[in-house]
DNA sequence: GTCTATAATCCGATAGAC
DNA sequence: GTCTATCGGATTATAGAC
């Protein structure tokens, strides 16, 4: 049979409208409720793409995560190049992870919600991720230079970002109703009230 | 043939025996990959009691779902009782929390970890349950009494739990290494200064 | 490379003896 | 109430035509 997109200029590679059609319905249904079944249809693939573009299910969503978490950790690279104290990388990092929660919120969702070790074998804690040491490492940089109160490194972390990821979870969660930016001045200025050097 | 446990007296009853493998195997494998085979073999009994006590699979995550967060809603009350400020109810919550993660890992991590969404049907999200509502509404409390700075209810609550909660999530996987209860007078100090009316 | 149809496996739930 | 054995259905993965 002629191949389901050959007829029409196709506006993305297969391997996109896979991991486009996953993600939604990984955030819809989770991991484990959407079967290859529900991709290949939502995707509007046959199954004979799937598996020549993946070697199976959790192959998906280990390129899914890889990417994501990428993503994630070119906005962090980006906050600490654009700046040059803990402060400002702090707040910029939280800017661009609110932003990112509006504009994207199913791969947001998916890097800060999902149990990644239940579906992908192997893979290290999310926790233990570049993104996340880098963001511990941004506050504890700053602990050294004088400029953050003396503190563990993680201890340091969860005081800086834990506000923010919390209001994020709120917010994909449905509880916060209005757009994450709109909140940024006010809790930085909290934040970093409450862990600046004094 | 005879009755598995009828010979020996029964050190626990078989509901809390199943309960107690669940909540083992989900902790360690996650609800999906946890088959209802792997839950009778952990807790001991047989298919047959499994589906006398419970009328199924999703069933059994429910119970314990609803009995772990009322154990944690409990624990919020009491702090609640005992005392009659936000800020000692707020640090008297986070400091039963750090020990609940430090004495019961497992419950702690199905209450803030799991995705209940995904297993239990027509679930609210936890933010939405009584615990987390209780928690928010003493930090809200104190913003109407003007004992803690004038914010929205939920940036309020993300302000004063936010860095503890990221804490049990990092004391669950592994990242930090010392009790919590050792960093609890640091956390709460830092915590509540960046709250608290001036 | 893409497609359909099918195979192999696993899981939740049930039947029926005791 | 507890037990074992089994069924039906869903799911992942593959075979083989085009």
């Amino acid at each position: 049979m002629a191949p389901r997109n050959s007829n029409k200029k196709r506006t993305k590679p297969i391997r996109t409208q896979i991991l486009d059609a996953a993600l939604h319905l990984y955030s819809s249904k989770g991991y484990f409720n959407a079967s290859i079944h529900d991709i290949q249809r939502e995707a509007d693939v046959s199954m004979g793409s799937i598996y020549n573009h993946f070697s199976g299910k959790e192959a998906i969503a280990k390129a899914l995560y890889d990417d994501l978490l990428g993503e994630m950790e070119a906005l962090v690279d980006d906050s600490i190049a654009d700046h040059d104290t803990a402060a400002s990388r702090c707040r910029a990092t939280i800017k661009a992870l609110f932003e990112h929660t509006e504009s994207e919120p199913e791969k947001t969702g998916f890097i800060l919600n999902a149990r990644h070790r239940e579906f992908l074998t192997d893979e290290a804690p999310i926790c233990s991720s570049q993104a996340f040491v880098k963001m511990r490492d941004i506050v504890h940089a700053g602990v050294r230079s004088g400029e953050v109160r003396d503190m563990q490194p993680w201890t340091a972390a969860s005081m800086a970002f834990g506000p923010a990821l919390r209001m994020i979870v709120l917010r994909l969660d449905g509880m916060i109703e209005h757009p994450l930016p709109e909140s940024l001045d006010e809790v930085w200025s909290l934040t970093w009230d409450a862990i600046k050097a004094r």
